[in-house]
DNA sequence: GTCGATAGTTAACGGTGTTCACGTTCATGA
DNA sequence: TCATGAACGTGAACACCGTTAACTATCGAC
């Protein structure tokens, strides 16, 4: 069963797919040079020559536009990070964590106006229906770039487990409801990992310290910390040192 | 000495005040409906029985609209935390960080488009000068709220330090380098508290986690948890274990 | 009672997203 | 080979937006 989506594309699905590219690349360029409230249909088509109008023929709105540059932009920094994470050997669990880690924070500091457009300008649950509908788009490259932290933890995981012989310490979160343990299970689903519900948060958290670091740092609430990659790298090596791996290789002094 | 800026208003300073503050409260309705970007000069004026170009008799731009907005915002979260916190006995510091955190996390959910404009929309830092200007009103109000916590922390740590006899445990940071260590003193010292920078870090890397789990479920991070409540609990609790101070009245099961 | 600051007006400029009605191009099936 | 219909692109228009300029009315103070 061939893929039916993608096909064989006609000469006239070929530069369709071509104009949809150019139009997100000068939106991009109009994201990085003034921010994402300055991504303007008419300044796009200005650009390409084209008038305002036709853009419709490609996108059905504004909104449309910015959430499928969304989607691009959560495969662009999931690429940047597994490429990052695929120089090192295979087996380096603990390096691959920490390359994660870092790659994210440096495209997310070296990328501002697009980290403000995904993680706060477009609201991913749409506040529509009940919930979230996890086939939609943007859902799900989002889905597809957490997936890479989650791996990785997963992989630790399970390495250290099989080559020490015991499982990876977990912090002390006692007396756990049901309802949370519940929770936990379905996330480690998601990434079809079969933890214990303490990895399970210990991943949660860890990933919400990284968002925390790294959103601050972009949006300009961590005004007193001149050089915020110190910061970055002590909380790396206060995580690190809660899962007992020495990481002194990696960060150096912090 | 009296204060010199509100003096005794004129009844033409008084009338202009309340202007100002129907204009702000307009915006704010446009904002809690709406969301950022639905606030709107002409609409405002609308509302108002105005023209929009008086409003230029009271803010220069929609933009220093905005800021006041957030400056507001600001004043407003801090007298939310305070208020709660004023709740309780005076020298239970566990309860007001509990309190605070909590009211913060309460405030945030309750009032999503304000909190996206605050912390995600409006760029404090104006990316203009050499750094930040502390004496710019969003900063002041920014520094101001989050010295909540600070003060929070502080009293915690010297009420330990004095009753217990020995500080308040610190989180394993080993190896922390110079320039760390220093912006961490910069850092205690904004809000005039002589802590040992593992305090510090502490506090910063805490109150990192604290935005981070509000933040990503205000902005729908976190598809997967149906009640981020009881996972804001659980690191709660786990923040409290690692300070070793007893929460279980606070949270109950987490 | 005059005078100047203050607050408000209308008109206008250039910009935006979006829709509509109209042509043009082009691959395809009879 | 040619007609057909879908896909693509256009200009005009609508309803907004922030902002500026020129002008007028109001009101407090000397």
């Amino acid at each position: 069963m061939e893929p039916v989506t993608p096909k064989t594309p006609n000469r006239r699905e070929r530069v369709r797919n071509a104009t949809v590219a150019e139009i997100k690349s000068v939106a991009r360029d109009q994201l990085t040079g003034d921010g994402p409230g300055a991504i303007s249909l008419r300044a796009i088509a200005r650009d390409m020559g084209m008038s305002a109008p036709a853009l419709y023929r490609y996108f059905p709105s504004l909104e449309a536009l910015l959430v499928a540059l969304v989607v691009d932009l959560y495969d662009e920094l999931r690429g940047f990070m597994e490429t990052a994470c695929a120089e090192l050997p295979e087996g380096d669990r603990i390096g691959r964590l920490l390359v994660a880690a870092k790659s994210f924070r440096a495209w997310a500091v070296a990328h501002r106006p697009e980290f403000t457009l995904m993680f706060a300008s477009v609201d991913l649950h749409s506040e529509g229906s009940a919930h979230h509908d996890p086939t939609a788009e943007p859902h799900a490259a989002a889905a597809r770039f957490s997936q890479v932290f989650g791996r990785i933890f997963h992989e630790l995981y399970r390495q250290t487990d099989e080559e020490r012989g015991f499982p990876l310490p977990t912090p002390a979160v006692p007396n756990m409801s049901p309802g949370l343990q519940a929770e936990l299970v379905a996330c480690a689903h998601t990434i079809g990992a079969d933890v214990p519900v303490e990895f399970s948060y210990m991943f949660l958290t860890y990933w919400i310290r990284l968002y925390g670091v790294v959103a601050m740092e972009v949006h300009g609430q961590l005004p007193v910390i001149e050089h915020p990659d110190l910061l970055f790298n002590a909380m790396l090596a206060e995580m690190a040192a809660q899962l007992r791996v020495d990481i002194t290789e990696w960060i150096g002094t912090t």
